[in-house]
RNA sequence: GCGCCCGUAGCUCAGUGGAUAGAGCACCAGACUCCGGAUCUGGGUGCGGGGGUUCGAUUCCCUCCGGGCGCACCA
């Protein structure tokens, strides 16, 4: 850094700036930042980044390509720009730029040794408060690879809004008083089922939904007692709005162990049940009253209700009916009603809010949050700048709703930052339909089966994990006969944590998730363990350098060579890629985008480990190489603790 | 009916206007008595079809085909 006004990860943005104003300077163009384009060449003969500018503009200035790029390559070398050496032309009119990779290496050492576990942090985010709901689990039944899929986006994207520089609160809301946990209770009241002696609470719960569901086709009266439970939950303070809080609390215990395993925790619970005793729609209803954006229908469909008119949102025009209600003509609220109160709550703007109580203690020593109907006032929890809610892409017009509503009653900055991290669900592939019992068709590999809550066909979460970790767990035991089966099991675990989160993570959000046990079971090739392994590969290198010789190496001092490799360079470029990748991926929303780089930066490794001999090299070589390796382990260390995948110094 | 998403190699997926479209899995063949073979190297006439915009389209627009989802005074 010293020497350099900026850092190598704004180098983009520096150039970008400065191709702007040389297109100024030069032929008195103003062009917007995003219309200049940089790129990584396909070839490196091309240099290290490139742009195509020249070819795009040759029209408007009515100039040859080539002509341009050299009037932009002579204005980029007349430029003081650290970590660049050199600007050239190709035909058919690119500018390519050549890295200065002794300057970039230099910068990079010195950074990693300051900032250890904080390299890779950018502080795009910093004094913004977003927060994140994810997980939001009916608390009827064992979580799924479905909730899953949730919960590890969720948390990813809480990770890397920290390392991006927001302040994150992550809020798990559970719907407790809705008709799924009111399912339950019927199995528990008229069914009379209770849990084997060692059978697990949600796992019974699974079975007893599916079995209850099924009931309801033939029994009419049994659909009656639903209709009773909800009314007695919904009432309060009676032995049925007991036994439904008792068994939501339950499978709410069930669901934080299985995301706990998973290193997913939360800041705050949010309950339905509080949010209706506190009166949080009540609430909002004045507060909008108030601002005069809500109607009153006199007539028409709507007659008697309390509306919010989108019609005029384009997204809705082509409706037939785009005014969405709130309140009932019978004066009760939809859920669309609560949503709204919920959101504001979570702005801050509501002026209303929780009650608060200490949950739990976290396994990882941090402090999990309830809201409560009365007690303890806190003023810490919401009031966010930012919202985003992980829930999938079926609810997509509820949340738009639920967006422009804000919009339309008079809070538009809230709306606008209400963000729908919508993902597609997942559902199963034919193989894993067919092991699952689940009737498949034909023989074909094609086409996916869904999941259903209600009939029960689905892969439970912890069934998934507890597979991969038996997997894995045999690897490890074939690999370290000198370990104890305890390590074996240990090691297995984080191994397992790896694989799934990884599977999880790595596709993009809107692509179906095509479940498949024998994918998910992977432990080779582009996995959360490949990208383990590269980081086990670089601590047991550093575990067999000559203790005083690397005491010796200071990542600050350490001579860089002339003669670096391709190797050692694409190496050292993915290194310090660290800090764009995480602002791209935290300001896109794209947990894929970083799971993917981080899968680069652990081929960019193995591609030098295979090449290039660290303790046999000779000593000047050898201290550069150590000083290398010591810096990829602590990148592939924070880009594996952004996607929560536990780093192992061996495996 | 209206709207949204998806269609890239046998399979699962990257690639949001640029140079020869890339990975993994599966399959075949290889890797020095070298830091761990959960690795690496090699093996491929693939962007659903048709129009259009552009110097340039897998990418943007239109249309058709195929697949998924959503359009409550339900939660």
């Amino acid at each position: 850094m010293e020497g350099n006004s900026y850092h190598f990860y704004e180098l983009e943005r520096v150039v970008k700036g400065v191709l702007r104003q040389g297109l100024k300077e030069l032929y008195d163009l103003n062009l917007a930042e995003g219309e200049i384009t940089l790129e990584t060449p396909p070839q490196p003969e091309f240099g290290d980044l490139s742009t195509p500018l020249p070819l795009r503009l040759a029209k408007v200035l009515r100039r040859p390509p080539l002509e341009i790029a050299g009037q932009l390559r002579d204005f980029l070398s007349g430029r003081e720009l650290p970590y660049l050496r050199e600007f050239t032309v190709t035909a058919p009119g690119y500018v390519n730029l050549w890295l200065d990779i002794q300057a970039l290496t230099r910068s990079v050492f010195d950074e990693i040794a300051v900032e250890k576990d904080k390299y890779g942090e950018v502080k795009v985010g910093k004094g913004k408060k977003v927060v994140i709901e994810h997980t939001n689990i009916n608390p009827n039944k064992a979580a799924h690879i479905g909730h899953l899929r949730n919960s590890c986006l969720g948390d990813t994207l809480a990770r890397l809004k920290r390392r991006a520089g927001y302040e994150v609160e992550v809020q798990n809301y559970i719907d407790d008083t809705g008709v799924a946990v009111a399912d339950i209770v019927v199995g528990l009241q008229e069914l009379k089922r209770e849990p084997a002696p060692n059978e697990r609470f949600d796992y019974f719960c699974w079975d007893l939904y599916t079995e209850v569901n099924q009931k309801y086709e033939e029994d009419a009266s049994l659909k009656e007692k639903q209709r009773e439970v909800l009314r007695l939950i919904e009432e309060g303070n009676n032995p049925t709005a007991e036994l439904a809080k008792d068994v939501a609390r339950r499978i709410v215990e069930c669901h934080l162990n299985t995301m706990w395993r998973l290193g997913i925790y939360y800041n705050l619970l949010t309950w339905e049940s509080d949010i209706i005793r506190l009166g949080f729609w009540r609430h909002a209803f004045e507060l909008l009253k108030e601002k005069g954006h809500l109607v009153h229908e006199e007539e028409g469909e709507n007659a008697g209700c309390w509306v919010v008119k989108l019609g005029d949102v384009p997204e809705f025009q082509n409706l037939e009916n785009p005014d969405k209600v709130l309140v009932r003509s019978n004066g009760t609220a939809t859920y669309t009603a609560k949503d709204i109160a919920y959101q504001l709550w979570k702005f801050g703007v509501l002026g209303k809010d929780f009650f608060y109580d200490r949950y739990c203690l976290q396994p990882n020593g941090t402090v999990l949050w309830t809201s409560t109907s009365e007690g303890t006032k806190m003023d810490r929890f919401g009031r966010a700048q930012q919202v985003i809610n992980v829930i999938d892409l079926r609810q997509k017009y509820l949340q738009d709703v639920l967006r422009f509503s804000l919009i339309k009653l008079g809070f538009e900055e809230q709306g606008k930052n209400s963000i729908h991290f919508g993902y597609e669900v997942v559902a199963l592939s034919p193989a894993t339909a067919r092991e699952l019992g689940v009737p498949v068709e034909d023989e074909g590999e094609k086409g996916m089966y869904a999941m259903s809550g209600r009939k029960g066909i689905g892969v439970k979460a912890d069934d998934l994990v507890e597979r991969v970790i038996e997997r894995a767990t045999e690897e490890v035991a074939k690999r370290h006969p000198e370990m104890s089966p305890e390590e074996h099991k240990k090691l297995g675990q984080d191994i397992a944590v790896g694989a799934v989160r990884y599977y999880m993570e790595r596709f993009n959000i809107s692509n179906v998730l095509v479940f498949d046990f024998n994918e998910a079971l992977n432990l080779q090739g582009n996995t959360g363990p490949y990208l383990q392994y590269a980081y086990a590969r670089a601590a047991n290198i550093l575990g067999r350098v000559d203790r005083e010789v690397l005491e010796d190496i200071d990542l600050r001092t350490v001579s860089v060579p002339s003669d670096i490799t391709a190797e050692e360079k694409k190496l050292i470029r993915a290194i310090a890629e660290l800090p764009a990748a995480t602002e791209r991926a935290a300001e896109n929303l794209a947990p894929s985008a970083f799971a993917e780089y981080a899968y680069n930066l652990a081929t960019s490794f193995m591609n030098f480990y295979e090449t290039s001999p660290v303790l046999s090299a000779p000593p000047a070589r050898m201290r550069f190489r150590v000083a290398l390796v010591m810096s990829f382990k602590q990148a592939m260390a924070n880009a594996l603790a952004t996607l929560g995948i536990p780093a192992l110094p061996r495996m």
